[in-house]
DNA sequence: TTGTAAGCGTTATCAC
DNA sequence: GTGATAACGCTTACAA
């Protein structure tokens, strides 16, 4: 059916070596030979199979993108720029959804089935120091880590200073003579790197400010989604009267604590200011749109892409961190 | 560096083709042989290469999905559907983004290099007939067409019923008692299928209770963004100050449009209802809620999935076309 | 039940 | 500058 470069080789009447230096432009053709090729190329409709190639060379051409959720704003923006990126370095983007699962991150972190498939991975997770302390970092393949702000000399980082961005969303909602400030995000169990440094950025701003931060005005949230940003913001309201702003460790989160303040009979940001993390395009046309610390994910993308690319090419480049850059983007839900 | 199926071979002392055997799960293999070939598998941290193995067998396990931009939430919902359906399946999704590039599709469409890189492809296009027309279904590798619904016995489709949908996000308005109804979404100058078939839901929907379709009411809307939503609301608030209603064909037009709308100082749905269509997870905790004709992307994303598998199999079986259910969910934005 | 060897479509190492 | 030919790591006839 598809044509191979033997099939070319025997049409142009020329050896398949010929064919390959054509095919990979290789300079030192005759012109004679070069057009011959193509000709025969055209033809037959020939297209080299990246398989093959593959298997010879070592080089995949692709890479692998692995978040917990691509249906997350937060994580398909991250994607589209990504993929974008990639796309200038000439690698396709394969994405694998952990869904949440700590085992799956394991996996996919250590699978070696992968190590073949792919040229290197991306790795956007809720992942733990733990689940990459006992790994060598010549038991993976080439690998960036996105948005954990772990130390560890061992893997390149694209970090977010998380403890910085929220002790930068408090502080703005202080700003605005806000007092009793709730918080939304911290997880239950797991000790997630990202819910632990925003926690400690949330304190660190309240005692700033003179004040101490209160155990029940700190919500976990099992997930980041509008939901659990509901569920927390609605209990909160209820058990706290005198709440005056929650700030949340995502958008999303941020999203659906509005809408509960809004249920509760409530206004945003009158009585009470809602900041979140993130700068999803969602908080830029809801109502209110909402104030948040954007992250810049293109930087993000292309400092990683880039950065693994680098691995790709030389496997033992030393592993460096990155922190991207974040800013505080001040909207009407903090405006009253 | 990673040990190959000859290297377990030795230090199995058994021969590459027992170790093969119990590898791919072959079913006569003597107990004795399998743990000896297991303890070597183990000991070298053996796994088999994907690449050599396709090379051989002519699968890949990767299946393209080709969307114009991930990061709208219909497209990130869909393929976390589709990513989640295809996994179970076995196979792994690689993402390409066409970004509203026409010629880029074409090229997807047609690109024979990817034939061996991929057993099937999932193309949810804004792709016109045209685009098909000269296309030979045996031109391309396994295809499914998602969202378009075209009459045309070649290929795959997964299509939603455009006209009946945008029909029923019309009547309801008008069973709401809106009459000064305008419609924002066809597209400028492509032939695109998918708006021309809302806007003859959209007239047809207004037909049957006497309307006449009013031109000036009619928008386009070059992409279908909240900023496109927008804009298009804007203009239409000011042209036509007795505007009671506007049908989006797309939710996050709708979100766009109902942002403008409050920023004309008017109120949604008491001045004017808005509605759209996708069901987009967004619309079910923004102020106010987002009625809409949701798109049952699971059913889309299970359908499409196994359908491809099915071609994959079996390239011989016949096309079909699936038309995915919808269904009007009346929310707050047009219960007025 | 297991071993041997051919071949998937490339690239790359030799010669010439 | 071009032609044979040996890998790359696997699956699978064909033998034994």
């Amino acid at each position: 059916m598809a044509a191979t470069l033997r099939d070319v080789a025997d049409r142009a009447q020329v050896s398949i070596r010929t064919v390959s230096n054509v095919v990979s432009g290789y300079e030192h053709v005759s012109e004679k030979m070069r057009e011959r090729v193509t000709r025969a190329i055209d033809d037959l409709g020939y297209s080299p199979n990246p398989i093959a190639r593959t298997l010879r060379t070592g080089k995949t051409g692709l890479l692998s993108l692995v978040v917990p959720e691509i249906d997350v704003p937060f994580f398909s923006e991250l994607a589209r720029a990504v993929i974008d990126e990639a796309d200038a370095l000439g690698f396709q983007v394969m994405i694998d959804q952990t869904g949440h699962d700590h085992e799956r991150e394991r996996q996919l972190l250590r699978s070696g089935a992968r190590r073949n498939l792919f040229d290197g991975m991306l790795f956007a997770p809720l992942a733990t120091q733990d689940e990459l302390s006992d790994l060598e970092a010549s038991d993976t393949l080439p690998l960036i880590l996105l948005g954990e702000h772990v130390f560890d000399g061992r893997f390149d980082h694209v970090a977010i200073d998380n403890v910085q961005a929220a002790h930068d969303a408090t502080t703005h909602l202080l700003e605005r003579g806000r007092s009793r400030i709730a918080a939304i995000g911290a997880q239950p169990k797991e000790t997630y790197a990202t819910p632990l440094q925003r926690s400690e950025g949330f304190r660190l701003a309240l005692e700033e400010h003179g004040l101490e931060p209160v155990t029940a005005l700190q919500m976990d949230a099992p997930h980041y989604g509008r939901a659990d940003g509901y569920a927390a913001a609605t209990a909160l309201i209820e058990q706290n009267p005198g709440l005056d702003a929650i700030f949340c460790y995502s958008d999303l989160l941020a999203m659906g604590a509005i809408r509960s303040v809004f249920d509760a009979g409530l206004r945003v940001p009158d009585d009470i200011a809602v900041i979140g993390i993130d700068d999803i395009q969602e908080g830029r046309f809801s109502r209110p749109s909402l104030s948040t610390v954007s992250l810049d994910t293109p930087y993000i993308a292309r400092t990683a892409v880039e950065r693994l690319a680098a691995r790709i090419e030389d496997p033992d480049v030393p592993a460096n961190e990155v922190i991207a850059p974040h800013e505080l983007i001040p909207r009407e839900s903090t405006q009253g």
